[in-house]
DNA sequence: GCAAAAGTGTTTGGATTACACCCATGC
DNA sequence: GCATGGGTGTAATCCAAACACTTTTGC
């Protein structure tokens, strides 16, 4: 590579972030996705992702992109991997970040603006093709969030308000593709803060199971206190 | 932020690594800094970084920029994370990402090239007011480390070839900031591919430790086999 | 009563901890 | 011999896995 590239021609590139959103519905983890309305891959599937803005710091321009193409707002995002293959847009140098949120598919009301002219939430597994290397980011990404599982308890901004302690070992038997003993799976779960509601299941065929919620105070206060060490 | 922002006026960024490079000497985990012959920030010090060229990949840069600057060549680097505060860089938008080595200290022979006028080794709780925001990015990058290490035996990069139990367990002690117990150590370490050499320490006014060296392939294997679980 | 899933207790073996003790070398 | 770390063994404890068993509901 030449040194005769000069400073003021290297400011050429352009910056995009991706921001994927994880749910859990039916069983499985779920990922919103967008039919683009806007070339290039018009009308093929994607991450929603967008052109960051001039004087707009990473953490808000991931809340602007994706309120504005899938009307959700104010969901906690995680930093994820960056992507730079110099061909992986068609039209110019662009370089992607990820940014990641886990959310209640049921509490967020995802509504297709902006050029998505569709939006969709898809089986982790059942992904289509989709546009740019997006089909290899949300790969990259999904791992990620895999080992993040494993350590922090943040399977719970997946969850509903109100769960059964079984569909959260199905959470966890899902993304570690492994079962668990349900006995000892709740031997497991005692240290972190998760209380038992007076409320139960409604509208099962056999033994209603006592719901749960989770103490998000509780559990910074012990984490601070470096009482959890939680580890699936 | 208006709409009127035209999609060629947004390619106007550049895009930096940051190439930080952990060492371990002394004791102490040590970190590589070079003092800039070059505006802005001349004459500070600074984590060894430059603009990406316009068909490089990322991964290829991060090789690249560092040979370039500290003529260290062909380490294993990991990504790290990405920072886009638009005032970070006096000269425009620059986004700059980590990629993080880990290096034998003793092994490398690294010179200061290119505009890097000087470089040092720096203990990780010594280091200086450096230039940008690099003071923020090398402590967001020496956390990642530490999680790595908690998981991975990326350790045995940073150690000697040959290593006493010792050493090893000091590495350890000062990542994690905690005393152990030599023979539970001892014990933990067991399903690791370390191998005991013939050859003893030397020049120790008591008993010589044993050196050992770490078999990386079979690692590959046992990893494969899913047969290491190693938590430090 | 039966099916189905909720929910709990027990046993066992392996890991972790704390601690004590012996060993090899230089001086 | 003694100071200095190297190196190992043991007992108590905790934890995780495997598995069996009881409970509560709908039908």
């Amino acid at each position: 590579m030449p040194n005769k590239i000069e400073f003021k021609d290297l400011f050429t590139y352009s910056f995009s972030l991706d921001c994927i959103v994880f749910g859990y519905r039916d069983g499985q983890i779920q990922v919103l996705l967008i039919k683009r309305a806007m070339e290039p891959f018009l009308g093929e599937w994607a991450i929603p992702g967008d052109l960051v803005y001039p004087n707009e710091d990473l953490p808000e321009a991931a809340q602007r992109i994706l309120f504005e193409l899938t009307n959700i707002r104010g969901v906690e995002m995680h930093q994820g991997s960056t992507f730079g293959n110099p061909k992986r847009h068609p039209q110019g140098r662009v370089i992607t970040n990820v940014f990641f949120a886990l959310v209640r598919i049921d509490d967020v009301d995802a509504e297709a603006h902006s050029w998505a002219e569709e939006l969709k939430w898809t089986p982790i597994h059942e992904v289509p093709k989709m546009a740019f290397d997006h089909n290899e980011i949300l790969e990259t990404t999904y791992e990620q969030l895999v080992q993040k599982l494993r350590h922090q308890p943040i399977c719970f901004d997946l969850l509903p308000e109100k769960f059964t302690l079984n569909e959260f070992q199905q959470l966890y038997e899902y993304a570690f593709e492994k079962e668990l003993d349900k006995a000892n799976f709740r031997k497991k779960i005692k240290p972190l803060p998760i209380q038992r509601l007076s409320e139960k299941q409604k509208n099962v065929k056999h033994r209603p199971a006592a719901l749960y919620s989770f103490n998000q105070l509780t559990y910074k206060e012990l984490e601070k206190e470096d009482l959890i060490t939680f580890r699936m």
